[in-house]
DNA sequence: CAATTGTATATTGTATAAAATATTAAAGTC
DNA sequence: GACTTTAATATTTTATACAATATACAATTG
């Protein structure tokens, strides 16, 4: 049965899984889990599927009631308004903590990001610019030190990918976001922290807008 | 089975009891937590226990390595500012959106939350102290209809309790929170949002302030 | 003697099976 | 016919048993 080479957990293997089929929508909002589905699918028993499920429902991707199952949570766009709030407010506050005590190491690991953001662009591959769009926003606040802020701020970015790389798809606006994240990482290396952060909030709230845009047509 | 009147899962039970335990401090910072042990403790199988363990990671209150167990994380002072830094900014948020929608019945469950907590100084019932707090915080921003951000400041309220129900157990400080307690529920009734929210941070400052003072020395 | 390798033990991770609970359908009563 | 009760079924929850992994320590080798 052990198809990979990595010795990790199961159910950390089935958490991986059924988030990304979340996220991609292969499991839209509503969806019921059933456990032994779940086993069967993946080859396991049922006690991994269950504490992956209760990790995802710790993530916010799944709500489980007692007795009845788990069904696969959505936001309303109250909420979805919510979240970007909340980016808009604590990403800026990482962001300029981080600014200073980025290293060169740091900026190749954000270069490197970016040349497979403009890949994935090219490739017409939405699935992985989310998770991608997401990894450089959390390379940017890398050296913030704020580890309890940093916590929050990765689970905003997995609920804003969860919509983002569903609706957003069009190249118009992922290219705007790889010019916005370009002007970035050259204001970050001029140490122009105030500027950046200026921007940072303007291209949080530039995507909000364009994901209440699709949501409300 | 020491078992309630209500059958909630084996597993929440075990969060309870285990979240309480180390919010007490009766589980100090670093203990290892052995999956046997618990089980035998509570009478129940591992499978539960097991659960419960996840919950509380996704918590924070716990860190589980894979194959080699968990144990009872600790925050550092930097961690502790950070949490407060977080309250200042969201807590005010909450506040204020919630305010026009308080209805006579949140007012009135405001007051029974002062009461108890009266009688909680009164008693030095300082274990419930920080329940207490946490919920007159969460009464207060019961109508904010954000939900996101309701669900990370419990977190945080939570986060906050650990440290001041062992720390901060001065009556002078209890009695000082009580009676600026009773003072942003009198601004909420006067329907004086801007004074409210101003001296609802500035509460929060003085916890923090008070907190750290008993933490550096 | 230092380092490494092998073995014993303890602990966690997973599978299988039994118990508890909710849901559904049918039967009976008014 | 509508409503309640009750049996049947499906699903979740928990217990027990087994497998995998890590840790500690002895044994071996250079």
């Amino acid at each position: 049965m052990p198809s990979e080479i990595k010795h990790r957990t199961l159910a950390a293997v089935v958490v991986d899984r059924l988030r990304q089929e979340i996220l991609n929508g292969a499991l839209p909002s509503g969806t019921a889990l059933r456990q032994d589905a779940l086993a069967a699918a993946y080859g396991v028993s049922r006690i991994p599927v269950r504490e992956a499920l209760f990790q995802l429902e710790a993530e916010g991707l799944l709500q489980i009631v007692p007795h009845k199952g788990a069904i696969v949570t959505t936001l309303s766009q109250d909420e979805v308004n919510d979240v970007f709030d909340l980016r808009v407010m604590l990403e800026p506050r990482l962001f300029r903590r981080s600014i200073p005590a980025l290293t060169a190491q740091d900026f190749a690991h954000l270069e490197q990001i970016q040349e497979e953001f403009a890949q994935a662009i090219r490739a017409k591959d939405l699935l992985h610019w989310g998770t991608l769009n997401a990894a450089l926003h959390s390379a940017l606040y890398a050296r913030a030190r704020l580890p309890q802020t940093a916590v929050i701020v990765a689970g905003l970015l997995q609920k804003s990918d969860r919509y983002t790389r569903v609706q957003l798809s069009s190249p118009a606006a992922m290219k705007r976001a790889l010019r916005e994240h370009a002007q970035l990482i050259d204001l970050c290396k001029q140490g122009k922290a105030d500027a950046a952060c200026e921007l940072l909030a303007l291209h949080i709230e530039t995507v909000r807008d364009d994901l209440l845009k699709l949501l409300s047509t």
